[in-house]
Parts: structure tokens; sequence; C-alpha cells
RNA sequence: GAGCCGGUAGCUCAGUCGGUAGAGCAUCGCCCUUUUAAGGCGUGGGUCCUGGGUUCGAGUCCCAGCCGGCUCACCA
């Protein structure tokens, strides 16, 4: 049968259910108290309560018995039976049900009972049909935990995700989650005092692919803001990308680097202990504890560590240059000392920072946002955390002096006249911002996508994002 | 952006050597008043991603394109 047909089907029993006096596009209200896993958990106290319960859900799986059937109603969270039968709804309202079917949302009043098998049900006195599904759903079956004939093509489980969402409950608590962890980053950051910003998209300078996309131009007489927003990459889509994403940034006056890191610490402890209830959480067969503080490492030493190369060598240029090529890397497309100590950075040392770490001291060439290191000509007071291997935050204290700024800004433009076409732009509204006067201050950037992606233990960004990039399907 | 793999019924998939497409579930009909991947009997359902080409004949072989997956590049 085709899918026109069935869907034909389906309307004429909206026909015939309406010509026996309900119309389930009618109903707007059905007043219920419990989930279904409410129901399940305090069964034999409800039980003992003999009253009459309602439930609202919509219909997962069907038996028919003959002038007798059971339901199961999925609330999204749960699932609970539901035992109709003849002689309990009476002829309309017999009829009426012998019209449902999968995918079809109604309520129900019974009362609690268990059948023979010992399974929590609802013996149903009257039945609401409050959706009418026209097409045939992706359900599948299920038993003991395994499933057949679910929707699980992945293209079709991001095309339809209210499809994804009731077919495969994992992939619904991943997204819950993703939810929750943004909302706990807000509390954390509203709980602490910091004020909530909103920046402008649409005026932001194209082609900034560097670095930020906010500039701070609030922090000057708000001590504590943070912003959660969106932010746009023209660039490849992977596991690991999505041209829209959701960062975190907040800025924080009169602290520094170790405040910053305390800062990152309480937010991911924080964060778990509201969506996990804990702080430890296992991840890839490891056990993470977001009580204890983070590593701190040093940017060279660790490059020393796990390549050999001494901090010496990466003095100048030249030498930076040869000793990339004795450990085997192409040199071809550097042109600045700071973009080789990066590089040396993801290569050998990103991927063996499974352990949540901040790494210390990046480059200046890398750094045009962040204050000098006073003892270390050429480097910035500037860390990156990382967590199993990948980068989850990226935080400086800001410059506030407006000549260093330009200064910073000049080279970007210089770089960017020699070909790097992902250099800072210059910014005047910023300088004069700095100009005028701005406080110390620290800055951090979280990915919030790749935070969630981390805590969940996914190793796809789709995964946790409701509506991954998608190319529109022909026609 | 590059390489490799994939696209067949509503869903999950099979389809041999090139000979006009199959299964399970879902659907539809009948039976069944405590079933649970309910069961029994029966039924229908297909632009085989699109467009070309080769061939007597293409789901199958060739070319181009679209969409997706994986890996890489870029990055967060």
């Amino acid at each position: 049968m085709a899918d026109q047909e069935f869907t034909q089907i389906r309307l004429d029993k909206l026909t015939r259910m309406r010509e026996l006096g309900h119309d389930p596009f009618a109903v707007e209200k059905f007043e219920f108290k419990h989930s279904a896993q409410e129901l399940l958990d305090n069964f034999d106290a409800l039980v003992a309560e003999d009253q009459e319960i309602t439930f609202a859900g919509r219909i997962v799986a069907m038996r028919e018995m003959g002038k007798a059937s059971f339901l199961q109603l999925s609330d999204g969270d749960g699932r609970i039976q539901v035992y109709i039968k003849k002689d309990d709804l009476g002829e309309t309202g017999w009829e009426i049900s012998m019209l449902l079917d999968l995918g079809d949302h109604i309520g129900v009043a019974g009362k609690l009972f268990r059948t023979r098998t010992e399974e929590r049900s609802i013996h149903v006195s009257v039945i609401t049909p409050m959706s009418k599904s026209l097409h045939i759903l992706p359900l599948g079956k299920e038993k003991e935990g395994e499933s057949w004939g679910k929707l699980s093509d992945v293209e079709q489980r991001y095309r339809h995700r209210h499809l994804d969402l009731l077919a495969n409950p994992e992939a619904r608590k991943m997204l819950i989650n993703r939810a929750k962890i943004v909302s706990a980053v807000r509390h954390y950051f509203d709980q602490e005092g910091y004020l909530e910003v909103e920046t402008p998209l649409l005026q932001l300078e194209a082609g900034g692919a560097a670095a930020r996309p906010f500039l701070t131009h609030y922090n000057a007489d708000v001590p504590k803001v943070y912003e959660v927003g969106r932010v746009f990459r023209n660039e490849g889509v992977s596991n690991r990308h999505n041209p829209e994403f959701t960062m975190l940034e907040f800025y924080e006056a009169y602290v520094n680097l170790e405040d910053m890191m305390t800062r990152v610490e309480e937010c991911f402890k924080f964060v778990c202990l509201e969506v996990f209830g804990s702080t430890t959480i296992d991840l890839g067969g490891h056990s993470f504890d977001f009580e204890k503080p983070w590593h701190r490492v040093d940017l060279l030493e660790s490059i020393e560590k796990f390549s050999g190369i001494k901090p010496e060598e990466l003095r100048d240029f030249d030498s930076a240059k040869a000793a990339m090529a004795r450990v085997g890397l192409p040199t071809a497309k550097e042109n600045n000392l700071g973009g080789i100590i990066e590089k040396l950075l993801e290569r050998f040392v990103e991927n063996e920072l499974q352990e949540p770490t901040f790494v210390v001291g990046y480059p200046i060439e890398t750094s045009p946002l962040a204050k000098k290191d006073p003892n270390r000509p050429g480097f910035t007071r500037r860390f990156e955390g990382y967590i199993r291997g990948r980068e989850v935050c990226n935080a400086f204290s800001e410059i506030n002096d407006p000549i260093d700024q330009r200064e910073r800004f000049e080279q970007q433009l210089g770089a960017r006249a020699a070909g790097d076409d992902e250099a800072h732009p210059m910014d005047e509204e910023f300088l004069y911002a700095l100009e005028c006067g701005m406080p110390p201050a620290g800055g951090c950037g979280i990915g919030l996508d790749r935070m969630a992606m981390m805590l969940l233990g996914s190793e796809h960004l789709r995964e946790i994002l409701m509506f991954p990039m998608m190319k529109p399907e022909q026609d």
C-alpha cells in the first residue's frame, strides 16, 4: 500500500471518529498528574488508594486481542501499558478505540492493576483520542532492551528529528542533557553574580575567523559578564564541526589567569552536579572527577615532554623550523614562531592530555588579544583547557593597554597582508574603548556544544544538536 | 575542498553471473476479552536517488550529478 493510500485510510478513520461524536483535534486540555515512570515507581501505593487515574501519551505499541486490546502509551520519558476491553468502554467507546493507530495521542482514565503476567497497567474505562497520526511511524519493536526496525538512517534521523526523538530514547536523552548543560552553565554564572549580555550578530566583522567573534565592549563598566551566543563558521562539517554552534564567553575584571582556571573548574563541577548529580562521570572507560583541580602544565614544557623538542630550540623561527622538520612535520606553510609552537602542541601534546589539564603560556603571534607575559618575551598570559585530548576552553588576561593592543592589531594586519586571512582585523571602536580606560580582566571562551559532547561522551557533535546542518533534499 | 563507501516498500534490510524485485516489521481483511517482538489465516504496497550511456535486456556495468556516512584538510 502506497503511503498516500495509507494516509487516506487514516483520514477515513478520523472522519468516522468525528461521526461517532469525538473530534480528536478539537481537544485542547487533558489533565493528568503522573508521568509513566511515576505511575510505575509508585504503583503499589497508587493501587492501594484505588483511585481512578488519568494519563496521556502516544500509542507506541498495540496488541489487539479481539474484543480487548493492549496499548503502550509513551509520554516521551517512559511508557506504560494500557488495557482496554469492549465491556468497559461501551459500544461507542469501543468503536472509537478500534479506530486508533500507532502514533496517535490519547488520554485514558481508569484504575491501575497488574495483568496475569504482572505487567503494571491501566485498566481503562474512558479513552480520549487527541490526535491522529496520518503516517506510518518508524517505531520498530523492542524486547528486553533490544529493538528492531526502528528509524536508524542517520540522514533521516536528523532530517526528521521528531521521529528520531520518539524512536530513539538515547537520542532524546542526549539532546535533553545538552539543554540541561547549557542551562546549568547559565545557573553557575548567574549565581556567581555575572550579568548575562547579548552582543549583536549582524554587525560582526565579516571573516573574523580567528580567535573570538565577540569583542569585549561591555566589560569596561560591568565587572562580570557572560554571553551564550551563536557563532558561525564557514568551514567544513565533521563530527566535531557545525557551521553554527553555541559559544560561552565570560569576562571578569580584576582577576588573573589562576582565577579564570578556578572559574572553569568550578563551572564544570557545578554543571556535573546539576546535570548528573555527581562530580564524577565515566567517559570512555575512565572515571573523571571534577571535584579535583585540573592539571597545570607549561606549554613549552609539555612540548618537550611529548616531542623531545627543548624550549631553547623554540626561541627563534629558524631553529624552531629546523626542530619541526627534525620530528617529521611539514614546515612549508609556517611563517612565524608562534604558529610552529601551536602546531607542535597540536601534534604532540593535545592527544596526551586525557585528564583535565590547563596548558599555560601561548605565543604572542597567535594571541592578539592576550596580555604579554612580563617575564617571558614572545609569550602571553593565556591558557587552554583540555579533556580527553580535546580543547574545551581558551582563556587569557585581556589586554587593557590601548597602545599594546594597537600594536597587536597592526601586527595582525601585517600577517593579513602576508596572506594570513585568519589574522585579526583592526577594530577602532574596541581601541577607543580601551583608550577610555578598562580595568584588568580575564576572559574565557568555552564551546558549549563540545562541552556537552565531552560530558555526554558523544563522538558526534550532531548528536547533541537538535538540528544539525543538512543540505536541502532534492524534490 | 580531497579520497573511500553508501542510497531498493512507511521502517530495517536482502537481491547471485545483466534476464521485468524479495523478507521481517508496519499496513489492510478475518479470528481471538490479561497480551507484551502477542498469535493464526489471508492481502496489498516499488520514479530500485536523479539524468545520460552500453546492451536484445540494467537495481546490477560505465559516465555525470544530488544527498548521506567515514577518513583527511580547515578549525572551535
